[in-house]
DNA sequence: CTGAAAGCGCTAACAC
DNA sequence: GTGTTAGCGCTTTCAG
């Protein structure tokens, strides 16, 4: 930076300056700056200057699983959108535990990060204290819930579950069926099968069928899953999984069975996944936003980064129902 | 750190020993270090450390893609093994586009990482340059081919595409095609497309016959091809697609047209994705070790940031087939 | 084996 | 609008 500011005939406060806030700098100035960058090839320490302003422009990732690709295209998105403005994500994996995010949160936290990122609304309350602590912004994506820490990006998963409900009873399902796995670990997972349990209970007066193995969703457990149903159930004659792997699983099991999709029975997913549009029968499911979540959560930060007056948000970035032949 | 020191009573060059080299500082100081620590809740700055030190735990790893689960399984994998000894991980996406790689390898490489991790072979010039001249280890994985610019863990392509072709050979197949997407973005999809070409020549004499389609890879791109590839051949007796995703939209076109799955065509995939196994054939595909090469980068990156006299090596991870109905 | 001291490269008051 | 100056929190010689 001393090069620099010695080829631009400045100091290297103003090589600062005109780097970081370009207005703070008179317009040929800062061009000079620039050149001078430049023609040396200069590259900032990123440290050094955490170090100096107590912040970095990092934003602090937290998800539960990256080989879910749900959370693999926001993330895409928020780095898209964050990367131009310079800011670098640092990503963690909670692996769906707590005790890991508490940890990841202890971890990103000590780069002075400008904004932390969590999935989902349950946290610790040492995660909360500390992230209350830090003095920055906090956003909770993927999920829409009350009393938000500070910024919320998401969509109701309870409205998720109604829905796919609706659907079925609009299809003519009277018999249905909720199919889910490791609802124990995965909130929103849940939320959508008691958002079908509700509509269950108010539209049919009956007592929602609701079934979960305690693997994590896959095609597999999915098609197991509804084997299980059938054994139980018979006659069910609509089911909407909590995922499309997990749909997709089921289907294979309605083939292997030779049932009828969605004659005899209707079939609903969550996600629209790529298979979805394409399977055989195409497969109807319920699209939540997955990349807008991305850059929602970065248009927001970096909003809050500008002007930092700017309070927290609720976004709700809602879903669509993507009604294709399985039902 | 300064705090840690008088209630550890020692200096604050001591607490950093004892923290970052155990076998620097005598066992019962290092005890009374760490206890001072762990009451006082200090967590160390990792920006002014990495300052100090000209160097950071962090480890930068571009990907291709995290859509595509292949690499978010090795990310997961390489953060769990290096996560415990201190190491974070900063994630580039490289959307396989060469520019993007320069500009994230030069953004990495500022924040002066302990290591950086390439996912293929194919890097320009610049990038190569830079690489060499930061004096860090640098490993290349996914892939295994000749000049590793350092180290190298992965597995041959060709040697995939060879033996997805004489899989179906074996199978009593003859007019075998290869099905693939982006072939000219994705160079390791082109390297298992070669490979099957080669043995179609050596074992056929035939003319290989591969199709490619513009658009990335997906069950949709998949399905399409194989419609193509059907117009124009309508004999052929075995597929081998260039990833699981296509394969499953192979197998549904199949479906779609009555074509029998693999009486009347034998459909080979790569990467054993989960629905690989429960799919209605189960698909027979060929498996990488998705998770094991995220191990083995960091296995060998923590060695030879314990050695650092270690020199680089080449890993070759190897791969599976796993026949399945589906051929 | 431990302490003192000198920075690492940058930012942010504070002057001017 | 721009320069001076004093650190940010740590690591690492260099002595002892």
């Amino acid at each position: 930076m001393a090069d620099v500011a010695l080829l631009a005939g400045v100091s290297t406060a103003t090589v600062s300056r005109a780097l970081r806030r370009a207005e703070a700098v008179s317009p040929q100035l800062r061009e000079r700056v620039l050149r001078a960058v430049d023609t040396l090839g200069y590259v900032p320490n990123p440290a050094a200057g955490g170090l100096a302003a107590a912040r970095t422009r990092t934003v602090g990732v937290i998800v539960p699983s990256l080989v879910n690709s749900f959370f693999a295209a926001t993330l895409d998105a928020m780095a898209e959108r964050l990367a131009p403005r310079g800011y670098q994500i640092m990503l963690g994996n909670s692996a769906y535990s707590q005790d890991a995010e508490d940890a990841l949160v202890n971890s990103l936290l000590s780069w002075s990060p400008a904004a932390i990122v969590l999935t989902g609304q349950a946290h610790s309350r040492a995660t909360l204290q500390r992230l209350l602590g830090a003095g920055i912004p906090v956003v909770e994506m993927w999920e829409l819930g009350e009393n938000p820490l500070d910024s919320l990006v998401g969509f109701s998963h309870r409205a998720v579950g109604r829905l796919a409900a609706r659907h079925l009873l609009d299809r003519g399902r009277r018999r249905i069926a909720f199919v889910g796995a490791a609802l124990d670990e995965d909130r929103r997972a849940a939320q959508r099968g008691a958002g079908f349990a509700e509509v269950v209970r108010e539209s049919l007066g009956a007592t929602p069928l609701i079934v979960s193995l305690p693997q994590r969703a896959s095609a597999a457990t999915g098609g197991r899953a509804l084997a299980d149903l059938l054994e139980r159930r018979p006659d069910v004659d609509g089911v909407a999984f909590s995922n499309d792997a997990m749909a997709l699983g089921g289907l294979f099991e309605c083939q292997r069975r030779g049932l009828r999709v969605p004659e005899r029975l209707a079939l609903i997913g969550f996600g629209d996944l790529d298979f979805a549009a394409w399977s055989a029968p195409a497969l109807s499911t319920i699209r939540p936003p997955r990349r807008e979540i991305g850059l929602a959560v970065a248009d927001h930060l970096l909003q809050r980064f500008d002007d930092p007056s700017a309070g927290p948000t609720t976004i709700d970035v809602g879903f669509e129902l993507v009604p294709r032949a399985s039902t």
